[in-house]
DNA sequence: GAGCACTGC
């Protein structure tokens, strides 16, 4: 007995203890008056903090944010690893050696004088110049955040580059990954007790302020690729922007690649610069003397000519999109294969490169170039036709020519219908000079820019607009009241959107009852924000329980949620039709994608080959895997927030209904109403498009009502995952949204809804009589 | 009767 009240005792007196010491660094880090405080070397049961270090350590001699570039290089080139206090092994000192060679060296000193006197800090460096995985380490031998319990971290656009750059700084410091270099991107988290500097996407990050706004784990913070400007990037810089205020310890460091640093500069009040050159090789640039009219038939000539007549080396070609790649690869091949028959060419391998390209097709991009034909013949080479992707996300050595016609494909946003679509548009300068760049990493090379010079001077635009001036901002405007952002108007972000965009956002979030009407984050809003979902989805899957299917709903929303599970080849769309026809289900592209995912599940618990079945139904076994991955990331926030997970009896006649109902839930801004007999649809309200189911659908019984996920514009304007729907739900579980009382134009579908009120109201009053 | 720039939680 006694023994037992000890225990609880000392229990709360160690969570008092400790919740004072928590309470005391809160104190420090929050006071700039304290911030000297910050060398505290004694921890709160007399041991020293330098003991976390360990035996010999050199950096029980450093004084944090003290140290001096010739510390640093001492302590890299001891005997034994100054984090672990093992012996040093000797593939390190090949890579230190390696790391010495890179641009960002020479200047590790005079970055540590800027790094300490000035809490933010902007980094430009040219790609090659090693900032990625030099600075943190710079930053980690001065800041020794073990001493201080803290983290560095350092954000990255892309999870593979958070990854692999993990990895390589493990390597370089001679630890092991997810000990002291870890990294964290969604579904996986590489990091431990050990870590003092973690690599992370730049929306991990953020999901991490959204619980501290504090960012009290880390000590600095490190933006990478600031450049590309990112939607997470845009909203971090503007959080740290405030934070900075009142964390006067929390460092900040803005790493970016353009030139365009001075806005950077700007925008983090007149932080200092330092700059550092880039190692790559001369690329020369050529003009087109007139504008090309079609510029893919353009840039199929110039492939061609260079490969005719250009020395050896490899084709990199930017185009917009899935199929102008394809047909253009087949068409390339075609006339490599007469010039090798009338000219005496070498060989060209021709590959197409995009996202939605499965992985190990991208992977054939690697592959060396062709040998000659035959002994001494001309050398061969291949040719890549790429997407943007090649632009940033991915890095192929050997390019030495550059086609660039000028355009790709870009997310607009309109807000006054609420669509966002793509749309090939010119690319910008920056944009450009990336591209040309692919061309020098291996040795000089050339870029062929299929337009003029006097075009690119005066008509391309210096950067790409960032993306927060190009989407729809509802999920953003909720993750920035759920970070504690009060006031969005005066919220100081680079590039603020337009108003206009704004309100669309607050006024779909208030739909959707995730904020009030004074745009407070209601209990809904605040759950909603939790998933990593946008909030229509969220609300959606929150509600479901109310309708008795969260469970079908849950996976509805993690199809959704993935790219297409339908595949359909070129050669093979009839199979894959009817395949598909399998699993149809009259009333919609929703419940037919349910049907999926449950023969999916079934031929897994049966012990089948899923892959070969995947094949065999024409599914794309890799996005339902994923489906089934967020999935069970969503269950489990589900479970957190105790949002229930029911179900209907299949047997049930309301099985399917009810789903139905639960879509209405979510997507009840998201309708079309059918005008008269024919196929075209109108959406509601003031989004009033005229539109068409799209040609997927497996929608064949007339619905007057359909609900729908998607909108695209392309050379029509189609609605796409169309499920149909029942104009009383609309009234049911949407009353705000469909109170005709308020509701401008549009007679016809109000006429229809009043009709559709009219008959409730007459069948209630007779249920009422009988 | 058509498509899917790219990324991220």
């Amino acid at each position: 007995m006694a023994g037992d009240s000890d225990r609880k005792r000392l229990g709360s007196e160690k969570d008092e203890v400790s919740a004072k010491r928590v309470k005391k660094e809160e104190d420090i880090a929050n006071n700039p008056y304290l911030a000297h405080m910050q060398q505290d070397n004694t921890m709160e049961n007399g041991s020293r903090y330098s003991d976390r270090l360990p035996k010999g350590s050199p950096f029980a001699d450093f004084e944090r944010r003290a140290t001096t570039a010739k510390q640093a290089a001492k302590a890299e080139e001891g005997d034994n690893n100054p984090f672990t206090g093992e012996p040093h092994s000797p593939q390190y000192f090949n890579i230190l050696k390696s790391r010495r060679d890179l641009p960002v060296h020479k200047q590790r000193a005079e970055f540590l004088e800027m790094y300490h006197k000035s809490q933010i800090l902007v980094f430009v460096g040219e790609t090659g110049s090693g900032k990625t995985t030099q600075i943190p380490q710079y930053v980690l031998y001065d800041e020794l955040p073990q001493l201080n319990n803290k983290l560095v971290a350092c954000t990255q656009p892309r999870r593979v580059a958070a990854m692999s750059v993990a990895q390589r700084v493990a390597d370089e410091l001679d630890v092991t990954l997810g000990e002291e270099v870890g990294y964290s991107i969604r579904f996986e988290d590489k990091t431990g007790p050990k870590t003092v500097l973690k690599y992370m996407t730049d929306g991990m990050l953020l999901r991490e302020a959204m619980h501290d706004h504090m960012m009290s784990r880390y000590s600095c913070i490190i933006l990478d690729e600031a450049h590309e400007r990112t939607l997470a990037t845009d909203i971090l810089m503007a959080l740290l922007k405030q934070l900075a205020q009142r964390r006067s310890d929390l460092k900040i460091i803005v790493m970016s690649a353009t030139l365009d640093a001075q806005k950077f500069q700007k925008y983090f009040y007149e932080a200092p610069l330092l700059a550092v050159p880039g190692r790559t090789h001369p690329v020369e640039i050529y003009y087109t003397p007139e504008a090309e009219k079609d510029y893919v038939e353009a840039a199929i000539r110039t492939v061609l000519q260079i490969h005719a007549s250009e020395p050896e080396g490899d084709i990199l070609l930017f185009l917009t999109g899935e199929e102008e790649i394809e047909d253009t690869c087949r068409k390339i091949s075609l006339e490599v294969d007469d010039m090798i028959r009338e000219a005496d060419c070498g060989p060209m391998m021709v590959y197409p490169l995009y996202g939605t390209l499965p992985p190990h097709q991208q992977q054939k991009i690697f592959d060396p170039a062709p040998k000659p034909l035959k002994k001494d013949g001309k050398p061969g080479r291949k040719c890549i036709i790429s997407t943007n992707i090649a632009e940033t996300s991915l890095t192929i050595d050997g390019i030495v020519y550059v086609v660039d016609p000028g355009f790709s494909k870009q997310k607009i946003y309109n807000p006054r219908i609420r669509v966002e679509s793509l749309l090939v548009s010119a690319i910008s300068k920056a944009s450009a000079q990336q591209r040309a760049g692919r061309a020098g990493r291996t040795k000089p090379g050339k870029c062929f820019r299929l337009y003029t010079e006097k075009a690119f001077k005066e008509e391309l635009i210096e950067q790409t607009y960032p993306e927060i001036l190009r989407s729809n901002l509802a999920n953003t405007v909720l993750e920035l009241k759920k970070l504690g952002v009060e006031d969005l108007v005066h919220f100081d972000l680079m590039d603020p959107p337009a108003p206009e965009t704004m309100m669309r956002a607050l006024e779909e979030l208030n739909y959707l009852a995730c904020l009030d009407d004074e745009g407070e984050l209601t209990q809904l809003g605040s759950m909603a924000s939790e998933f990593p979902l946008d909030p229509a989805l969220a609300v959606m899957l929150i509600s479901s329980p109310e309708f008795y299917c969260s469970n079908e709903i849950l996976s509805i929303t993690s199809l959704l949620s993935v790219p297409n599970i339908f595949v359909r080849p070129a050669n093979r769309r009839r199979e894959a039709d009817e395949m598909k026809n399998q699993f149809r289900h009259p009333e919609g592209d929703h419940l037919t994608m349910l049907n999926v995912y449950h023969a999916f599940k079934g031929a897994e618990g049966r012990g089948e080959d899923v892959k070969q079945w995947c094949h065999q139904h024409y599914l794309s076994h890799r996005h339902l895997k994923s489906a089934d991955n967020v999935r069970t990331q969503l269950r489990r926030i589900m479970e957190t927030h105790e949002v229930e997970l029911v179900g209907t009896d299949y047997n049930d006649k309301n099985y399917y209904a009810n789903i139905r109902r639960a879509l209405v839930a979510g997507f009840f801004m998201q309708v079309a109403k059918r005008e008269g007999n024919g196929k075209v649809y109108r959406t509601m309200k003031d989004n009033n498009q005229a539109v068409m189911l799209h040609p997927s659908t497996v929608l064949q019984t007339d619905y007057e009502w359909v609900l729908y996920n998607e909108f695209v514009l392309t050379t029509k304007q189609y609605i796409r995952t169309v499920t149909g729907i029942k104009p009383e739900w609309l009234l049911d579980i949407a009353p705000v949204y469909y109170d005709i009382s308020t509701w401008d134009g549009q007679t016809d579908v109000k006429a229809a809804l009043k009709g559709v009120q009219e008959k409730m109201r007459r069948r209630a009053a007779m249920k009422a009589t009988r």
